[in-house]
DNA sequence: GTCTATATAGCGATAGAC
DNA sequence: GTCTATCGCTATATAGAC
């Protein structure tokens, strides 16, 4: 296999196993074996096992899909459609954490672990989110759509809703049976109680 | 020190270093020197690292605390009290997570290592929590103050709130700078937020 | 009840052949 | 680019003295 192909390979099996077990419950002899590889040609493409989590950070920070959801928004925004917004938001998350189930995963385990990772996640993407949504909640209030909240709280609020659903879905209901809801079910009610919830 | 002592301490001093590091991160030495004995004394009193996390669970499974919220809400609950009953469920856990700081990390940990901890408190506690809040709604929805929504997305709607509050708080927030407000004040913006969102 | 000393196994990482 | 073999270290766990 070529150098690169079996770097990203080696890469994609780190990643599942550390969004499984963590950093430091994997070890770097199950990911050689995942592989399909000695230990040695791990550490021949990584110099070390932490040169693997820096490496999954590179790619994870040039990933442009964080940037995706404010350019599916935007129209909403521009046509001040309320629902759109919110809606759009919440289930654009929802399907990439079904899509990208390790991803949430790998995200709590290095939060935990105090990781670069998730850190650089939430400086660089979530933190984002907190600007580009609670200005237009701050807009809408100017309004007068929406009532006098801090805006932050409410982008907290909303953001729990998806994001605590999700996790509930990966570590207690994999299988749909405490809540079974389709994503678009679960998008339209947390959009529709935020919604009524800060308006006028 | 007597036995009992001992044994408490020790797992008081491995708690704390399971919720910063969970399982797997944390050395059977770490826990010995934290507790200022050696690594011999710690598997006197367990007679495994994975006894030990089992000690915690039976101690946390008997923490009565778990059923306190009940109490708390039972007269907002009698009274039909609506906005008592969903500020003083979100207080309760935002001031237990505050008071207890290692107990959500704790259970992050556990819930992605896939140990019992995290299920049992799963299963004995918030399950609760759905099928109470779940029949009030249920009820105040027959009564006509709710419109109808499935109840269990409502108490997911609203755990979200405060869970994802609590853990931006510990995983980022510590000093409060992002999002500086009081639990009193978190608790009746989310109380506010859902009833609002929910009502008819 | 606690210690020092030690056993055993697994971990991350390297050397050197092919 | 990959392997086998192996190193040094640390982790869990035990033995036996005090």
């Amino acid at each position: 296999m070529a150098g690169d192909e079996r770097r990203q390979q080696l890469l994609q099996v780190a990643m599942r196993l550390f969004s499984e077990k963590g950093f430091s419950g994997t070890t770097t002899k199950e990911i050689a074996q995942s592989a399909g590889v000695s230990e040695a040609t791990v550490f021949k493409h990584f110099s070390n096992k932490d040169e693997l989590y820096s490496a999954i950070l590179d790619q994870k920070a040039c990933d442009r899909d964080f940037s995706n959801p404010f350019e599916k928004i935007a129209d909403h925004i521009a046509a001040k459609d309320d629902f759109g917004v919110f809606y759009t938001m919440a289930l654009n998350a929802l399907d990439k954490h079904d899509q990208d189930e390790n991803f949430l995963r790998l995200m709590m385990h290095s939060a935990l672990e105090g990781h670069d990772l998730a850190r650089i996640f939430f400086e660089n993407f979530v933190f984002e989110v907190y600007e580009f949504l609670g200005s237009y909640i701050h807009q809408r209030q100017a309004d007068g759509a929406f009532r006098e909240v801090e805006p932050r709280v409410v982008v907290r609020s909303f953001i729990g809703m998806f994001v605590h659903h999700s996790l509930n879905n990966i570590l207690w209901d994999r299988e749909r049976k405490i809540l079974k809801i389709s994503n678009e079910e679960a998008a339209r009610e947390f959009a529709t109680i935020i919604l009524q919830g800060i308006k006028k």
